[in-house]
DNA sequence: TTTTTTCTTAAAAATTTGTTAATCTTTAGT
DNA sequence: ACTAAAGATTAACAAATTTTTAAGAAAAAA
């Protein structure tokens, strides 16, 4: 799970970012230069840019404020490839606002783990921005895994709190077991119907009748009054 | 670069202070009563909060109270709103720990200029304050790398000490194992969960059990209050 | 180098969380 | 009101995760 462009002049560099990328299960996009670059972009969104800071046509810097200045992409980390030599200062210092930089020659190793942080990094930071789901007066705080109900604060198991949070995301929809299963439970583990209405129970419990509704013969809905 | 919560029942008043604060470039949270503010300032704490002393659930000087008497956010700024005919002094004799106050019908311009004159005040009064991150009766002082808890000091091993300031430096977040190693370890080595199992078990060996919780399945937090 | 401190790993013990099976209760249809 | 199907409840069991202990590497200090 994880989408990437490689924006790189030379053939031979691509071939090897895309190489060891694709190993750690990375899809892989490619460009030339950064007109291309945008192209692929429009094309399709990546979760980061690995991007040559030299490049004919349009370079890096330019590349990056470009896709940093609009409010749809500056979302995407980016993260430069630097020739040895060149100032990373200058990089730096311009604030065109990339996230992280690698230096070249590139270590496959090193270009795995760090792209790894920097992905696991921001998913976590778009997680913290709003994770509250605010129903009533339930809140579910996604950044401190409590569920704050009727006063007080409730520490839940992990799969209470997912179950809880799946159905408040959409008040009043009501969540099929089985789309409660592949989102909660995923799609490898196989566990039988009534593991769900064990967790149900055990939410209710704790946060009391009235929240989540049974739909019989369908599924579970969480009520906004 | 402000955070401010604004605390009324009345969504009119709120959306009210909120637009013009935002335009000022404040980033904004809201909150309908005192027990809600105290889950928002759980989830983000703010520099300032406005708070309206007449509140259902739980009331502007109940609230103020409970936020002074924490440690851990007792230096947030609060500014009353108070209706006009109400007793001033009663909100200023009650030495609920307010830091002002603003009346009722407001005027946009005047909450503006005297938020920004609070929060101008106060941030260098933090500023002077530098690299301490206080947090309940326990104070990290990265500058003399000591940590000072229930009346002693400690001196705590580098790897010790990273971790406690990287799960106090939000106080309530929840950290994830992989979060934890890519800020402590970093991307390069790599550990096995169990390192930060006993890195924590020291921790907490010697500053007490009932600063950093677990978080089974997810992760460590450091507990305010 | 030697000594001391800090860090990491391994393994068992303890705890928490998740699942299942069996039984009881409710619901919807006849 | 009767019956079958679906869900609720309970308690026992299984699995996963963390804590604790101890011991050996690695790093830092002497």
């Amino acid at each position: 799970m994880g989408h990437i462009l490689i924006v790189d002049d030379e053939a031979d560099i691509r071939a090897l970012l895309k190489y060891n990328l694709e190993k750690e299960g990375y899809t892989i996009d490619e460009a030339e230069h950064g007109e291309m670059a945008l192209a692929r972009i429009a094309n399709k969104k990546p979760d980061l840019i690995l991007l040559d800071v030299m490049m004919p046509v349009m370079d890096g810097i330019q590349t990056c404020e470009h896709i940093k200045s609009n409010s749809a992409t500056k979302d995407i980390i980016i993260c430069f490839l630097t020739a040895r030599g060149e100032d990373y200062s200058q990089i730096a210092g311009l604030d065109a606002g990339g996230d992280d930089y690698i230096a070249k020659p590139i270590k496959p190793k090193v270009l795995v783990s760090r792209i790894n942080a920097l992905i696991r990094r921001t998913r976590t930071v778009t997680r913290m921005v709003a994770d509250e789901i605010p129903q009533g007066d339930l809140i579910i705080d996604r950044e401190t895994h409590l569920v704050h109900v009727k006063g007080t604060s409730l520490q839940l198991p992990r799969k209470e709190f997912e179950l809880l949070s799946l159905l408040a995301s959409k008040p009043n929809m009501v969540f099929k077991r089985e789309v409660i299963l592949s989102n909660v439970w995923g799609t490898d583990v196989i566990v039988g119907d009534r593991t769900i209405d064990v967790h149900i129970r055990k939410l209710r419990e704790k946060i009391g009748d009235s929240y989540i509704k049974t739909i019989k013969g369908v599924g579970y809905k969480f009520n906004s009054k």
